[in-house]
DNA sequence: TACATGAAAGAGACCGGTCTCTTTTTGTGG
DNA sequence: CCACAAAAAGAGACCGGTCTCTTTCATGTA
């Protein structure tokens, strides 16, 4: 058995198909008596239009696109959410897809989006070293912002933390109070399984703050940064942080996590250790996760503005779609540092 | 400049509409020579089949609607994930959409999802009592299924976690530990904003566990339960744990939250009250959060099976979907109690 | 050579809306 | 009372696919 269609309503109400659809579509004109009648048709059979066969004609769909890395990641979640509540505010569905951050799946993803006439997409891509995929979609005139990273020599707009800036303030922060041998924790995957090179972290957002990271330890000498690849999950960062910091005299004294399960991680394997914090080893996590203000003492936390730039995505969308206007432009929202007391002086102090 | 179509294709490759269709649309029979030309001319013009237009005639949509309370709460957000996971596998895409637990919302969003001709659709109802909504998706053909609490009254399949019994195992837990003065905070509201009877709770869920709750106190005559509702956000749920707390030689010796959100506020009240855990209150929440296992002490926790809910779900859909078989199975996967340090013994013990 | 057989290609209806164009009805003014 | 404009209703094409039915053509066999 079908659904209803504005023909079941028009024989029903004994009109012709057009002047149903009229009414039901709510345009053009129709007499007070005739649009009285159709409209008690159409709720005796239980009449609800078909919004594909409406698309189909229109070319619109009110359907957006989400292509993130994962859905279960706290700050993508509450991104997700953010948009989804300014998206619907204008009448406009999301489908949501996960790439796990895997090249290959978004970018399977993105051509199903694409397939069903998604209106706009909003994507965080894997991997800001290709984006043949993501200029498809520019290419077939669909609106899109980047989020939360941006894929290299892209003209698209995006949204992003200013990941670089507070990577090195809050290095800047650790060298200024004593600590001279400083790691930084990833999730990312080199070929390797080091690090050496900025390029082969394709994560933007994880390189933009390497990069900062990096930049801050520059033209110190007594300064040693060092970039650890792979802490993927809790459990992984808590083995690498327990090889680190099983060095001795020659571990760092202080750790910056790239996001909060690292954190945990890192956390974990300093008291399983019994290496105090801050004391004998200083913490620095991004995002601000619930355990964080719990754990003894208060982890520093870099606060990302998961809420603020799913918004500003999703309104840079929809007025990219509704001015048509393809200016690509960056929004930059900024990370706050929440001071707890996870950092202490370190050596040179 | 609409993107090219079938005809598009057909035309430049010399041949008829439906031939090129057949090629495209992977039906039929076609010679090799003008299957090769055919895909030819479609890379050429880089031609996308409009999913759209193939929904239309097929009926199917291959698109699959969830709708959750609040796609940044970890629960669902976990969920979400194991469930597009199980989708996407099987060729769903997943259109997504936020209740806030408000009816009116869960309504409008099951409206838009039937009118984008969904081909399933999974819901977690915000109120158990109102179940007319979800009949409509049943009576629109579209199969359905529940999430992780069920409405009353309504033959449909569902996922739900055994909530009454942990509830209850906990509860029978701590009373055989020698608490007598119990609270269990939820976040779910009630019109006089003090709880009175089940049938004010809405959700599904929590109603099951404070009927487990409850059942397991009667009949103890000097076992005090009590319900304290209205615990919306960690601040909400530390403010009303302090005024519970305030009571002295009458408040409870042990307390169980609905949620961590709801357990961090309660934690927080009774770290800022002075009051020893598990010494002189023990703690119980549900969901295994992140912070719950660094707390000191440990918090017990109920873990909700939140990944396997949602594959169950998923695949409960699919079956439903690709088997046509409306029998409304009900599964109940358990929930596991990890205990870690934050229930101690009552003064009864 | 003639004819049955079946594969390959084409023609065109259909899905459920929108929308343009045409026809009919209504209402107004001279 | 009729002309004429404007409003209301109808007819039918169209969007981009799928799919049935028909036609064409090559192959095998008697």
């Amino acid at each position: 058995m079908r659904p209803p269609s504005v023909s079941d309503v028009a024989r029903r109400a004994g009109v012709s198909k057009a002047t149903a659809a009229r009414v039901l579509g709510g345009y053009g004109r129709v007499s007070a008596a005739i649009h009285a009648a159709v409209s008690a048709a159409a709720a005796e059979i239980g009449y609800r239009p078909n919004e594909l066969a409406r698309s189909m004609t229109t070319g619109r769909s009110d359907t957006i696109g989400i292509v993130v890395g994962d859905i279960a990641n706290p700050f993508f979640a509450v991104a997700v959410h953010a948009m989804s509540q300014v998206l619907r505010a204008e009448g406009f569905g999301v489908l949501l897809a996960n790439s796990a951050e895997s090249l290959a799946e978004e970018k399977a993803a993105i051509d199903t989006l694409l397939g069903r006439r998604v209106d706009g997409m909003i994507v965080s891509p894997a991997d800001m070293r290709e984006s043949s995929h993501l200029r498809a979609i520019v290419d077939s005139g669909v609106p899109l912002v980047q989020f939360d990273r941006c894929a290299a020599g892209l003209a698209v707009a995006g949204v992003t933390a200013d990941d670089r800036d507070v990577a090195a303030e809050v290095t800047h922060m650790l060298i200024r109070r004593g600590h001279r041998r400083i790691a930084y924790f990833t999730a990312c995957e080199t070929d390797s399984g080091r690090f050496s090179d900025l390029e082969e972290i394709g994560t933007g957002s994880v390189r933009e703050r390497i990069a900062g990271f990096l930049a801050a330890g520059e033209g110190l000498e007594d300064t040693a940064l060092e970039v650890v690849v792979g802490a993927v999950g809790a459990k992984r960062a808590q083995s690498l942080a327990t090889e680190v910091l099983s060095r001795g005299a020659e571990a760092p004294t202080a750790m910056i996590a790239s996001d909060s399960t690292i954190g945990l991680g890192l956390y974990t394997a300093a008291r399983a250790a019994g290496i105090a914090i801050p004391q004998a080893l200083s913490l620095v996590t991004f995002h601000d996760a619930d355990w964080t203000a719990i754990a003894h003492p208060g982890i520093t936390v870099i606060s990302q503005p998961a809420r603020r730039l799913g918004e500003e995505a999703a309104r840079m969308l929809i007025r990219q779609i509704q001015t048509g206007d393809g200016t690509c432009a960056h929004r930059v929202v900024p990370c706050r540092i929440i001071p707890r007391g996870s950092v202490g002086d370190g050596p040179v102090s």
